[in-house]
DNA sequence: CCAAAAGTGTTGCCTTTACACCCATGT
DNA sequence: ACATGGGTGTAAAGGCAACACTTTTGG
């Protein structure tokens, strides 16, 4: 059995300096989830790059000097919706060779989860060029490998959102169970039995009841709810937690 | 409200090349995992790197100009274990400007499953300075960042192994249920009853029962078993499995 | 008073847990 | 025959899924 370790530089041991001919562009691509009246949607902007011109893309930048992946990931974020503090997951690298035209660019996806409201009330303050909410179900053909990764994100954001209150990111301050539920179906492409979805949530004991209720509707109006952070962290610090819908 | 968006270099729109101050050393790094008489090791290297000379590492390379990075992962793999189509698992990138002392250098974690026995097997082959399987709960102080890739990889590792049936590579094609059992108690830290581990494994209809048992055992010989990857693989296809330990 | 959506409990089933005794082999 | 670990069943509790009617508001 023949071995070629030996001659190989090994980056933990033996290696003495970096060179050149091993170094390669880095950017950070998010995809950033938004929900709004029953949709998952996500932001794109228009790729202008031969031979995409006109698909959709991501929105991705390269990593600076001295910035770490995550720190970029926040930076485009910023940039992009003038908010911050967002959540934010890391979703895997992609690093085909020939995966970017320019050269070679490996590349760090991430996912975040905003609330579309929010995103719209600063809206302005972006510049000219800006990115556009497009529904989940009609996104195809998108530039570079960003499909797969809109799929893996989408994944692991399914995956996420069952386990730990994320979702609450992308919803209004104030909202009814139904809309709650809502959210869940839609995400997780699944229908749920009302009185079973309120038991448990009710269960978890980590809704606030607002005593408010909606109004200008033409029904009876649902009671507001808030979901309590607070209690959240204590919850999870102690072991209490068990998420799960 | 500021926005900074609009000098922004955008990689997936407007850049027309790559600058050679925005690129870096991308690096693969591989927590290799094995179990051996009911401990869970890890495949280590000495670190002769100031200033983390005598501290242990984990065994990684760089990576190469037209190699993914899941490609890096099996040649290092096959590098240093000379086996192959060994499970591997992407854990997470770390970027942290500072994290390696020859400079900027990006790396890609992977966490890859191996059966001790079979590696010993093919132990000869491999260049004299030979990494090490040192037992998990021994670890501590390893090179560069290393220790909490390790505690990220184990993480991984923790959660997968209930909800895929991975654990199978690191244990003898031929095994007892009570070796599994010891297996999952040990990888998951925890204490499973024997009769109810018993029922649940063979519930998922995915055992072979060979129809042989141990010998020079001086008590009651066990019998032993072996996993249906086939029949596994077909359950994943038509959507019939629930693997959950 | 009608339309439209909100809100509410009970039951059966399945899954999970807890638990103790006999069995096969080597010495 | 004894020491050692292997192998087996049952009952109680808890969690999950299925299901239909009443309530509150606006028009």
């Amino acid at each position: 059995m023949k071995m070629t370790t030996s001659n190989t530089a090994n980056i933990n041991t033996r290696l003495s300096h970096l060179q050149e001919e091993t170094k390669f562009s880095i950017s950070v691509d998010c995809v950033i989830f938004g929900y709004d009246t029953s949709k998952l949607k996500v932001l794109l902007i228009d790729c202008n790059m031969p031979p995409y011109v006109g698909q959709k893309s991501l929105i991705g930048e390269l990593l600076e000097a001295r910035e770490t992946t995550t720190q970029a990931a926040k930076r485009i974020l910023k940039n992009c919706t003038s908010l911050k503090d967002l959540y934010l997951e890391e979703v895997s690298v992609y690093s085909h060779p020939d995966r970017h035209p320019l050269g070679r660019v490996v590349t760090l996806a991430y996912y975040s989860l905003i609330s579309i409201t929010e995103y719209e009330k600063h809206i302005e303050d972006v510049e000219n060029k800006r990115p556009e909410w497009i529904e989940l179900e009609q996104i195809k053909d998108l530039a570079f490998d960003h499909q797969k990764i809109l799929r893996d994100a989408y994944n692991r954001l399914q995956r996420t959102v069952r386990e730990k209150p994320i979702g609450f990111s992308m919803l209004p301050k104030k909202f009814t169970l139904i809309q709650l539920q809502n959210f869940y179906e839609t995400v997780l492409n699944i229908e749920l039995d009302r009185r079973n979805f309120r038991r448990k949530l009710m269960a978890l004991g980590l809704l606030i009841d607002l005593k408010e209720v909606q109004n200008n509707v033409s029904h009876r109006p649902a009671k507001l709810y808030s979901f309590d952070f607070e209690k959240y962290k204590q919850k999870q610090n102690i072991g209490t937690l068990n998420f799960e819908i």
